[in-house]
DNA sequence: TATATTGATTGAAACGTTTGAATCAGTGTT
DNA sequence: AACACTGATTCAAACGTTTCAATCAATATA
């Protein structure tokens, strides 16, 4: 007996087995509202045998019925940014408080991909969507098909406001900034400075802030020593695009002290190309990066870098659309941006300067 | 017209649009074989509409009719793990070909939301299941729930055979003996080797390989050479253990030329731990790693390490529990442990031994 | 002319839940 | 004796699909 018709243990099956009817068994199941004008015995009975067969309710007959499926889907562009984990961990905090859980989707730098999973996540039913851009995303009419569904959406590293997409960010500005400054501080008076590649958003606010610093400061900013990263081709291409560029200014005999990299897998590479040199750092050159991922962390010597506060992004990012979607409506006229401050964390490669040069 | 109910679009929208029936616009949009019967125009008809609308199948109306979710559930023990990426990567691949979805689940190392989880993909009636046991993973009766649903379930990075779970892992004695045999074809006497935390399954078959090579050449280990780390708390306190081991070394002045580590973390804390001291890697001493993570290939020096094919081993994850989905009964008695071959990425860090020492 | 055969379409039941309304036996009120 | 209330339980419809069986016209076969 008790023989189930599919490979899972439904209302029926417990119906069956207690003598009560499937809505009761729904109901104390369920802890509706209702459940309270049922019998104590009875609820016990039910529950009891629940456990005794395994029962774990259908999620999707739960959501079909309820029309909610609790979801809100994440969509990555690149899961292998070590930059993604730390906000898919805030997202799912975020998430995780208000009940709902995140169904994240890697689309493995792949635009087919990434179209595929916009699409999977429509049919899951995501009330609401969070995409992370971690190095780079181009403009996509997809987000319009997700507005036609009137499913909520927030972007991480990037501001599409002007699109009417809710975004959050790192003040890049102010990143920038207080990375210059520290340098400056140190003593620095001779940066070069690795600019981002031009299709990336993040590149020319942090720009902006350097040169901030720079005119407060009255330092000079050689042209010369500011080279800008190629077009990104993936998440490791900056280290490449760093080590490259140590090379070459080592070849140019330029007067440097400090290299102000645009994030830190660029400054990994413009150590590995120092060294390769003979340039030490900090010693004979400091290094700075961005964003404050796992490698710059337990590099020797240690990267010091501007920390984007990832797990907060995260957070934001769900409660924004969680907002959404129990406000029920979502005007994408009333998109905002939130931009988070970034944090200096110093660490062993940066220096003051050698007196001798 | 047209206004929908709720949020979707629905079949029975395109039905009142188009003038036929539900069945009709089910038939020619989810291409089932009576499709064929169906008029050309009318098929056209439909589907026209339909992108116009923009509808999506409900995948949970879909799922609970076909009673089959095409999804696999992936849970992770710790996602910040960087071991995790690519064999995820790989499960993708695995997954997709069949046509089926990871769906994808962080536990965060806590065993509380490990359990949750489960449960999580249980109500979401994932068909399968393949755990991701990184660092540290304790016996858990869960499997038993799993079990008794019916659901295979495989996992990367364990051996739990033994219970009857399909088991993916790298060949570990293989990988400890590659990385002892490098160091001997060296020129290194006297390797100093940091053994994994007890608790590990991977500790014991690397120690295994490493005596192996030691036998074989006839190599003498210094017992006061070996090092064992303590019980992990956390993916990054290999780092620490490394760096801890390290500094210890160097106080006690015994001889070393060499630090075979457990894995790259462990690795790059020793690194620190040296490089702090005054020793050059690898002039002073070279240091291997393992399993071959991002931070270990973009450190200066970058670590020579014993890789695993993360992404064959995702493949295999996901192509035993498709095969075990798919033959319908799956026999935990024939559990079957699948071993893959490591190897040896050579790269900064080590060196032939320095004659004078 | 009655009867298969075919082609195109639809009716209706089912998947496993949830839930507003209904039932029904008691008990208390008028 | 009729009525209303309460407490415990159940009916039945709905969520959006899929799919077997049925319908129905039109053509081909006997």
């Amino acid at each position: 007996m008790g023989q189930r018709k599919s490979g899972h243990v439904t209302l029926l099956d417990i119906a069956h087995a207690s003598g009560f009817s499937v809505s009761t068994v729904s109901i104390v199941l369920s802890e509706a509202p209702l459940s309270q004008n049922v019998a104590e015995k009875t609820r016990g009975h039910i529950r009891t045998i629940a456990r005794q067969l395994g029962y774990h309710p259908d999620a999707y007959a739960r959501s079909l019925r309820r029309r909610s499926t609790m979801t809100i889907g994440v969509l990555a562009f690149d899961l292998s940014d070590p930059f993604c984990i730390p906000l898919m961990r805030g997202i799912q905090e975020g998430a995780h408080k208000a009940g709902y859980m995140p169904l994240v989707m890697d689309a493995q730098t792949q635009r087919r991909l990434f179209d595929n999973y916009l699409h999977t996540l429509l049919e899951r039913r995501a009330e609401g969507v969070i995409v992370i851009a971690s190095w780079v995303f181009e403009e996509t009419n997809l987000l319009g098909d997700i507005r036609k569904n009137n499913v909520p959406i927030a972007i991480v590293g990037r501001d599409l406001t002007s699109r009417g997409v809710n975004s959050i960010l790192v003040d890049n500005e102010a990143g920038g900034a207080l990375a210059a400054r520290h340098l400056y501080d140190l003593g620095h008076r001779h940066i070069a400075v690795i600019r981002g590649p031009e299709e990336m958003c993040d590149s020319e606010p942090r720009w902006t802030g350097i040169q901030r610093v720079v005119a407060e400061t009255g330092m000079k900013l050689d042209e010369k020593l500011v080279f800008q990263l190629p077009g990104v081709v993936g998440p490791a291409s900056g280290f490449e695009g760093g080590q490259c560029f140590a090379r070459q200014m080592l070849q140019s005999r330029k007067l440097f002290t400090a290299v102000l990299a645009f994030d830190d897998l660029t400054a990994l590479g413009v150590v590995r190309g120092l060294t390769e040199g003979g340039v030490r750092v900090p010693q004979d050159c400091s290094v700075t990066g961005f964003d404050d991922v796992l490698p710059a962390e337990v590099a020797t010597p240690a990267i010091t870098t501007i920390r984007q506060p990832l797990r907060e992004m995260g957070i934001e990012a769900a409660e924004r659309v969680l907002q959404a979607i129990q406000s029920g409506v979502n005007l994408p006229a009333k998109a905002k941006l939130h931009k988070t401050q970034p944090e200096l964390i110093v660490r062993m490669s940066t220096a003051p300067p050698a007196k001798q040069r």
